[in-house]
DNA sequence: CCTTGACCTTCCAGTCACTGGAAGCCCTAT
DNA sequence: ATAGGGCTTCCAGTGACTGGAAGGTCAAGG
């Protein structure tokens, strides 16, 4: 397979998949043409960064990942620890997020979105009511 | 005041405050011996963008907010419509993080966290469940 | 007067995970 | 022979900083 194969298959852009060869998370083959040449596995290296991407873990956290899986003696202890570490960031996030959607909707509430110039979001940003 | 004083007061480091300035979000004077000079406005703007920052706008979106602040001609409803346009992206992000706290929390809780190999988290990642 | 240390300056590089684009080779079909 | 599409590398840019090096400035203490 060519990298436009496994990048339709995979649903990853090309640029991305050359993009984790370079920082090594996958080490295709090379065709005599120069070309990248995936088999199976590869395919199936790139279908798990791209879920664990879509689960929030970092590329490191992909390599780390990718070791767990092909190591047969891994203790899922080691797995799940990353997974919480994950999720712990995932949660701070939301809340940092969910704070800053509760003062927003409350300043847009109160604004009348209208052709005046007073703006209570406006006074809000130059001084905050404590 | 000097950066120092305002990096203080308005609990940016120095350095973000430099960085503002190369974008143009604030123009602070320049003292004889080259060391930039604040006013009450600039600290006030400081402040303002701060404010914005810790709310989910960009950078860009201070500038904007920045100038209609200083436009007394300016009409509520631009003020709203770009933080709608930020409430918006918030949410979005809110909805993308759940998904992922939700699938994680869910592994995590299936996965033993022992010394065994066998792991959820890793199946799933190599094979989601639909 | 000199030195020390805290503060300030600029500039360059790195972060993270890509993404865009240019220049050029390869392969197939017409 | 040429046209197109796909492939290659390399360089640069994104956003919003952050770290660090090299060097100028200033006030206080010996």
């Amino acid at each position: 397979m060519n990298i436009g194969d496994v990048a339709a298959a995979s649903g990853l852009p090309a640029k991305t998949i050359r993009y984790y060869e370079d920082i090594g998370l996958i080490a295709p083959r090379r065709g005599e043409n120069g070309y990248r040449t995936f088999d199976e596995k590869d395919l199936h290296k790139l279908n798990f960064v791209a879920r664990s991407r879509s689960l929030g873990f970092s590329t490191e956290d992909c390599r780390a990942l990718l070791e767990l899986y092909d190591d047969r003696s891994r203790a899922s202890a080691d797995v799940r620890a990353v997974a919480e570490a994950n999720l712990e960031k995932v949660a701070a996030k939301i809340a940092e997020l969910q704070a800053m959607q509760k003062t927003l909707t409350t300043l847009v509430h109160r604004c009348h979105g209208d052709a005046r110039p007073d703006c209570p979001i406006l006074e809000d940003l130059a001084a905050p009511a404590a």
